[in-house]
DNA sequence: GCATTCC
DNA sequence: GGAATGCAACGCTTA
DNA sequence: TAAGCG
């Protein structure tokens, strides 16, 4: 049933301290004297080490880079003046031009010129730098770099954000990083002290048609005719796009449409199309999806300056609509209504993540926005309150009792604890939160994330699904997570049983087996255990169930989850821990290496809601059996 | 975060 | 009037 | 039986 662990999966490799840190991404660029501006280079992020004259690259994801950039390596060495620091940068690809591309370093053809553009100076001669303000490490990385060097470059910065756009736009670079000038250095983290600004955007678009090519594409095609849907089924022309593929791709589109061809435009009106004569355009059924990267939507609904990128299949054609950047989310008054309930709302500007600039307001704002699918997720289970009264890095209390000044329109459901300690009985009115202005309620109150039960009031003791909890040991990281979590469903898979994964946070997953609700606790109990035990000693070092952490090694599979009272963090829950990560549903094809679960913050997890919908509704649908799963396991 | 209790 | 305080708890494991 | 763990 369970594959034995894959022979070529890397043996634990050399990580730098330090994990890159991250930026925001941001639609336009910040203005003022606080903030200065760099290019965004598009290559590999790196983290380069030098240690007693020794290079070591470290990539985003830990991986060892310097075998593959020996060169640059070579030149690290040579252009700094010391024998011990840490340095974050870009490793980027030069185009026969001299300039930066990333299409050159994906080919990396050999001789290929690689050179590290170096914007910020971690650690200098054994002590950190990164709590000076960045104008000082930019300073001192400077002094340490040979100017002379031609393949160590230090990375300019510039004061005006718009002109750097601009520029970069023309140039046809991704984009522009700003940064606050008088900011620390936050590894690993995502902050606002940080901006990513892109230049071009990119989405999916319906291929309508096709246009007659000129010269050496005369017997080909000029251009794609590009259109999205629009509101009641209807058609919209956006734009042509010339450019972005080669000979071989023309051919390979030519053989797609072909079959598509028909006599009339599918558009009506027909569109008028710049320099496009009518007889010289092709109509195909709008069935086939392209990815397209374009500067920008002009008003009129039309794109400026488009490039194809490649063929998508895995989008319907008929979801294929113009994308409108998410807008975050309305601010909150400081009193809401509904139904003639009120609720009052406090401290919307306090700091709950001062580092990351999100505040209470902020955290509200998004969980009023994503309740149509998150309030799902809790309606009728008992609640057990983590209150942050002061944001996620002060003091929390636990309060399963609902206080005695909770509104009345939240509902209530009263069990008995015996607590074994004093024998003694008593009742604990746990809050149920059934809609969005409970939901409300709890976050004012200074909950972070909803922690809820298994199972629901009318049936308490039949959980509504066995939980899979992935914790990684210090000694591993997500990558090693992921290939524990495709282990278990490769092992529910084998069994029959559906199964749902979410990010648990910043390095955990959670995956969700639903449920008929006709097990109790102690079968689902037994039956992680059965599964996790099977995996854990199938692929030693990978995962364990070694409850002890100083003795584990590998990702934990923690099946001790599974009881009466336990709760798990929601899907949607943001997560208590630096950078405010959400609890983040995934389609099983996301679940591969490269995932990044901080990326998931609240404004992306808003998109994506736009984008997907709620990808853990199939928890609420789906009703399975352990039974057959328990027979063949023996 | 807020009601309650303590000084 | 202002400061201090409470606000959960269990099963499982290993020492 | 106590302490660590989540
Ligand atoms: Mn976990
Ligand atoms: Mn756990």
């Amino acid at each position: 049933m369970i594959k034995k662990r894959d022979q070529s999966r890397p043996g634990p490799r050399e990580r730098s301290r330090y994990a890159p840190m991250l930026a925001m991404l941001a639609e336009r660029v910040p203005t003022g004297p606080d903030w200065l501006f760099e290019v965004k280079w598009d290559g590999y992020r790196s983290i380069v080490t030098l240690t007693g004259g020794e290079v070591a690259l470290t990539s985003r994801q830990g991986n060892d880079l310097t075998g593959r950039f020996p060169v640059v390596a070579r030149e690290v060495e040579q252009a700094l003046k010391t024998t011990d620091c840490v340095l974050d940068g870009e490793v980027c690809a030069l185009d026969e031009r001299g300039r930066s591309s990333f299409s050159a370093m994906q080919q990396d053809a050999p001789g290929t010129r690689y050179v590290l553009y170096a914007f910020d100076l971690l650690e200098v001669e054994g002590s950190p730098t990164v709590d000076l303000p960045l104008h000082e490490r930019r300073r001192r990385l400077e002094e340490l770099l040979d100017r002379r060097n031609e393949t160590v470059r230090f990375s300019e910065a510039f004061e005006d954000g718009e002109a750097l756009l601009e520029a970069a736009a023309e140039q046809g670079l991704e984009g522009v990083i700003a940064k606050r000038v008088d900011s620390r250095y936050l590894p690993g983290r995502r902050a606002r002290d940080w901006l990513k600004v892109k230049t071009h955007d990119e989405q999916e678009f319906l291929i309508a048609g096709y246009t007659r090519g000129q010269g050496s594409r005369s017997a080909s095609f000029g251009s794609l005719v590009l259109a999205v849907r629009d509101e009641p089924g209807g058609l919209r022309y956006v734009g042509n796009c010339g450019t972005g593929f080669g000979a071989q791709e023309i051919e390979r589109l030519l053989g797609l449409l072909r079959p598509l061809e028909r006599a009339t435009s599918p558009f009506s009106p027909v569109p008028k199309m710049p320099k496009v004569r009518k007889a010289d355009v092709v109509w195909v059924e709008p069935e086939l999806v392209c990815q397209v990267e374009f500067a920008e939507w002009t008003h009129d609904g039309r794109l400026r300056a488009p490039s194809y990128r490649g063929l998508r299949d895995d989008k319907r054609p008929d979801e294929v609509v113009r994308e409108r950047a998410t807008p975050p989310p309305e601010p909150l008054p400081p009193e809401l209504r509904h139904g003639g309930r009120v609720l009052k709302l406090s401290n919307l500007g306090k700091a709950f993540w001062p580092e990351e600039g999100i505040t209470k307001g902020d955290l509200l704002a998004y969980y009023r926005a994503v309740a149509p699918v998150l309030v799902p997720h809790l309606r009728q289970r008992p609640f057990t309150m983590k209150r942050y009264p002061d944001g996620w890095a002060g003091p929390h209390f636990f309060q399963k009792d609902a206080p005695k000044h909770m509104p009345d329109w939240i509902k209530r459901q009263a069990y008995i604890s015996t607590s074994r300690a004093s024998r003694e009985k008593r009742v604990i009115d746990y809050p149920l939160v059934n809609d969005e202005l409970a939901l409300l309620w709890m976050v004012n109150a200074g909950c972070i994330d909803l922690n809820v039960w298994y199972s629901r009031i009318d049936k308490p003791e039949r959980p509504d699904w066995v939980l899979f909890d992935l914790d990684p040991s210090p000694d591993v990281g997500f990558a090693e997570t992921i290939e524990v979590a495709l282990l278990v469903k490769t092992a529910l898979d084998a069994v029959g049983l559906a199964s749902f994964p979410k990010t648990s946070g910043s390095e955990g997953i959670h995956i969700l087996v639903p449920l008929a609700r006709r097990h109790t606790y102690d079968e689902t109990r037994s039956f992680s255990e059965i599964v996790a035990g099977a995996i854990a000693r199938t692929h030693p070092g990978l995962a364990t169930t070694e409850w002890s952490k100083a003795k584990r090694r590998g990702v934990l599979i923690d099946a001790n989850q599974n009881g009466e009272g336990k709760t798990i963090a929601s899907v949607y829950s943001v997560r208590p821990k630096a950078g405010a990560p959400v609890s983040t549903p995934l389609r099983w094809e996301e679940v591969r290496a490269g995932l990044d679960p901080g990326a998931f913050t609240m404004q992306a997890v808003l998109e994506r809601v736009e984008r997907e919908g709620d990808l853990y509704a199939g928890v609420l649908t789906t009703r399975q059996s352990l039974g057959p799963a328990l027979r063949a396991l023996g």
